[in-house]
DNA sequence: AATCCGTGCTACCGCTTGGTAACCTAAGCT
DNA sequence: AGCTTAGGTTACCAAGCGGTAGCACGGATT
């Protein structure tokens, strides 16, 4: 019935698949046999390309967290001033939520934080976006009210994509972005004057 | 061994305990045996008083839940100017935090979103914080950005509240809460004069 | 002292599901 | 055509865990 895939395909496949799968089912919610049946295959296929369930959860949501740091990182990267580095890293966070939907909900959506391997993965990417905002903070302040500060912008993106990416929100992507956006550099702004 | 409860106190005492339960290792790394003996009593104990796993943990998130909205609406109520109910609002916010770190962490880190009936319970919490929030926007703005800007406020609050109750951040909680709400005010502001 | 009821325990069941062993088969190579 | 290899399947196991039946025991009531 299914095709036969070399194994470099066949393992993309069952990534991509699963991505799917996991972001909208959640991961304990998910079997193997789900998976395999999605990507039209068998279960032990699975286990020709992934050692476990965990593993390939892990894999996955290490992947998308990198791919979604990296694109944020390379659109802020080359501008320079502090207004258009919030417009554009906002711009791109926003720009990733919606071409890549499952892979946003895999990490703030349906991401099981209680696994300690899980959570620190999220953590991750969340204390690289921290650290892409702390220094547009106002230098006057202490350190530590710096991360409080990026933390809570950081969450007002994860939240603001979260609601639109599950449909509570009608307004489109790049409409949304520029709203935060704004409520961010205000935000800062606001507390650089103290 | 463990010394003999009345239905009321057991009942209560294993709820409390559950939270923590919960709270520490999430739903689905958490048995009931495991809830059962940090209660100093046996499984059967547990479903004398909930029915199910499911149905315990459900009435827990649906019962913080209320206890943290009810606690901010509360504390918003009897102030009016729009600076004053950011300020106690959030204030609020992180009291219950503080006060509250199982509850919260149950909530806004361990609950599985990927459960329909959590998600609703969890989403009905941010509604309502939403909700309090929109109104102090300014009213020149189109009904679906004010949503989305709302829901970037609560998001702020509540990865700051994550990050605190980790333990990530240093800050007691009465300054993080300063802190927030003045970037929550300048934030809204920002935008209300477009 | 016999009874009764509410509280708790021991022992068990059965289903779900992650993971595997053994076998099959399509297709390229010689 | 035969042989080999790699991709795929069927059938199964084992274990964890939610949930339950049936019993034990303490203490108030009479």
């Amino acid at each position: 019935m299914s095709t036969r895939l070399p194994a470099r395909e066949r393992r993309q496949q069952l990534l991509d698949v699963a991505l799917d799968v996991f972001s909208g089912t959640g991961f304990h919610e998910t079997t193997m046999d789900d998976i395999a049946a999605a990507a039209g295959v068998t279960k032990p296929v699975l286990y020709q390309h992934f050692t476990s369930k965990r593993s390939l959860y892990l894999h996955l949501v290490d992947d998308v967290g990198q791919r979604m740091a990296r694109a944020i990182t390379v659109k802020t990267s080359d501008t320079d001033s502090p207004r258009k580095q919030v417009e554009s890293g906002v711009g791109a966070y926003f720009d990733f939520v919606a071409d890549n939907r499952a892979a946003f909900l895999l990490l703030f959506e349906g991401a099981d934080r209680s696994d300690a391997d899980v959570a620190e993965a999220v953590n991750r990417i969340e204390d690289s976006m921290a650290e892409l905002v702390a220094p547009l903070i106002a230098a006057g302040i202490d350190a530590d009210q710096q991360r409080a500060l990026a933390y809570g912008i950081v969450g007002a993106a994860e939240a603001a994509g979260r609601a639109w990416a599950t449909g509570k929100l009608t307004i489109d992507a790049s409409h949304l972005a520029v709203e935060i956006a704004e409520l961010a550099w205000s935000g800062l702004r606001g507390i650089s004057r103290h």
